[in-house]
DNA sequence: TGCCAGGCCGGGT
DNA sequence: ACCCGGCATGGC
């Protein structure tokens, strides 16, 4: 019988004890770790950690100072990050959104419903599902599940989901699974990131020496 | 050297 | 409703 909830604690469980706590989102406040999800699409995080680190330098990192900061210059200051040019159009759609929305006020916005608030920031341009719920989780602390590409290859190389499953039938695998409990979510798509950076890569196909391998295999 | 990295959008079928 | 090209730097 295939027991989905039990498997998904066993894995965490596996992961947990192999990695320990992962202690994520790397950020110092909610609107950094906003940032970061924006600059981090399809992106290495070491190259968005320089652009974060110029932001910082450069006393830029609040709502505030990019809603005024010519998009130019937010471009040359991200350039580590990739992208530049578009991410800097997506960070200026972020903050522009805040102000109209809530007055630049990131924090208050994190206490609205989670559905209604999920929808606002998917209506962003260069917002998705994978940054909303980036942000809800770990800058607002509320009970979303991220997925990502780690997620996705290692729920098919287990067999838990085909390949060409959608984003949001990803989601409610894990959220119809477990209870939602923020700080569990968050340290579960830490762990699958891990794994995906270490043993579950795409340079490594055949997940050598994956501390879940052999559990869900034939 | 070429491939990959914590996606998303817009235009074409 | 899918499919695909574009976006760009830095590390292995």
């Amino acid at each position: 019988m295939f027991d989905r909830k039990r498997i998904l604690l066993d894995l965490y469980s596996r992961l947990y004890e192999a990695f320990g706590p992962r202690h994520w989102w790397p950020g110092d406040s909610p609107f950094e770790i906003a940032v970061g999800a924006i600059l981090t699409q399809n992106t290495a995080w070491r190259n968005v950690r320089k652009a974060i680190d110029n932001l910082k330098t450069a006393s830029l990192l609040s709502p505030d100072a990019l809603y005024h900061l010519p998009i130019q210059d937010l471009a040359a200051v991200i350039r580590p990050a990739g992208y530049y040019n578009i991410k800097a159009q997506r960070l200026k759609h972020f903050v522009e959104f805040l102000f109209l929305e809530n007055g630049g006020d990131l924090e208050g916005l994190l206490t609205e419903a989670l559905d209604t608030l999920r929808n606002k920031l998917l209506s962003i341009k260069g917002v998705g599902p994978e940054t909303a719920d980036s942000i809800l989780l770990y800058a607002g602390t509320r009970p979303t599940f991220v997925v990502d590409a780690y997620t996705r290859r290692i729920l098919f190389r287990h067999r838990l989901m085909p390949q060409e499953a959608s984003y949001d039938e990803v989601r409610f695998f894990f959220m119809d699974c477990l209870k939602p409990d923020v700080a569990m979510f968050n340290e579960y798509h830490a762990l699958l990131v891990h794994l995906g950076h270490t043993f579950c890569s795409k340079r490594n196909p055949k997940c050598t020496e994956c501390p879940a391998r052999g559990w869900n295999d034939e």
